[in-house]
DNA sequence: AGACTTTCTTGATGCGGATCAAGTCATTTT
DNA sequence: AAAATGACTTGATCCGCATCAAGAAAGTCT
């Protein structure tokens, strides 16, 4: 009959080719066999708890990280005590890139909630991606993502108004909600105003005031760190800098 | 006696192993006989002139590129007709890398002044680095360098001041022209005024006020491209934000 | 539960840098 | 050489957002 092999919850979880996020992370794409061969070098550790450090700047790098569940913010310590806000990172966000350079964290991680990650030894990694060309591929293509998305943030930075940061801020978090198959529109953010005003260049004040206005405006509901987004649409057009939105609201 | 072989400037000046830049570029740390394997798959081709494009965003991907002689600016344009400066780029600087993510451009790369290229097809680069774990190892590193760039950027346009920003630029500058054998302290910025502002988030008015002011400061000299840094010390001291360098000038 | 702390919100004010508007200088055109 | 064009500078004004200040709400500790 069926195996006598027992399968335990932890068996079933701990394992790429069980994983929910696999069409997210690094496995995407690969074939089932060469799955289990990057599986091979994989360790799952303890989940960290919110505030805990996955790992801060000036660190020896030896692995990326991928986010199994919770969240994580990524930042680096500037001169002057303050901080710069990198990222914030969901189930199947590889961190630790930037780290490859010269074999040092150059910025901290953090766990924003309870959070599970997998270590994947970079060495390992290279190693097993020198024989696996499809793994090669992949990392090139995940590094490359990485590069395109900063430079996202560089054009929010250096041009977009704080409305339009905001909006972008929001309909990122609704977009990658809904590919890990959670709503696009109701859902709960896990940091504070403070991280997302240093995330976004604008201070605390400011984001907390644009999330009156959007609620007055009827664009969401937001109660703390719930947030309902109501009209998606015209995020988008907020985003887009293109005001019809706004011109419809004020011609009342 | 010598070989007969005719060595003309050409054949000098077109391999790798002959490259001042080698120490700067993608041989940077390979062996002798890896560059060579290497140098089987560049291409160079003629010169571009200013205003020239190497590629545009939509493109079709197929190379990276390395800057041998001039410099150039990338830049995404944006919907509403306007463009973000992404970079620009000098001799042994590596372009392309945000294009590998989904085989497209998502940028656009244009020539400031006459510019050689050498041009490495991506996919004889992916296979050569599948057999040279070396150059494998040399491609994470560049690509992991570049995100770690643009996380400067970010805290650069997310908290920095106006002051704090060109400071930052210039000694960017002064640095890589100094990396490249040429003087820290003078040289020819090949970009408008308008394109710095574009990059740093700041109107071209800004710039070049600040370029005044830098200049009634004695911290450099500046006519039209043509700059001197005076003091540098001092431009490092702004960009720390430790502004112990204003108050020595306001106690006159 | 009550005190304390932290986070968030809201209002008032101020400033850095954008925008608007001219004018100057350099370069190209004819 | 004069005219046109584009790049840069300089001044005046304005506005978006930071900063300052205070209170409200939520979370934490004892």
């Amino acid at each position: 009959m069926t195996s006598r092999k027992v399968v335990t919850f932890e068996n079933i979880k701990v394992a790429c080719k069980n994983c929910s996020l696999a069409t997210l992370c690094l496995p995407m794409g690969l074939t089932p066999d060469d799955v289990e061969r990057l599986d091979g070098i994989i360790k799952r550790g303890r989940p960290y708890h919110r505030g805990d450090h996955l790992y801060r700047g000036g660190d020896k790098f030896h692995s990326l990280r991928v986010i199994t569940s919770g969240s994580v913010k990524t930042y680096s310590p500037n001169e002057d005590g303050g901080e710069q806000v990198l990222g914030f990172h969901l189930p199947g966000e590889l961190i630790g890139l930037d780290a490859i350079q010269d074999d040092n964290h150059t910025c901290s991680a953090i766990a924003l909630e309870t959070t599970a990650v997998c270590e994947i030894p970079f060495s390992q990694l290279e190693s097993l991606s020198c024989i696996m060309p499809s793994l090669q591929h992949q990392m090139y293509r995940l590094l490359s993502r990485e590069i395109g998305q900063e430079t996202e943030m560089l054009t929010l930075l250096g041009k977009k108004s704080a409305e339009e940061r905001l909006a972008t801020f929001l309909l990122s978090f609704s977009e990658r909600f809904k590919q890990r198959g959670f709503s696009a529109s109701d859902f709960f953010l896990s940091m504070s105003r403070h991280e997302i005003g240093n995330y976004l260049g604008l201070a605390v004040e400011t984001v907390s005031r644009l999330f009156t206005r959007f609620q007055d405006e009827n664009l969401l509901h937001v109660e703390r760190k719930h947030v309902q987004l109501l009209d998606i649409p015209r995020l988008y057009d907020i985003v887009q800098g293109t005001d019809s939105a706004k011109s419809s609201q004020s011609r009342i």
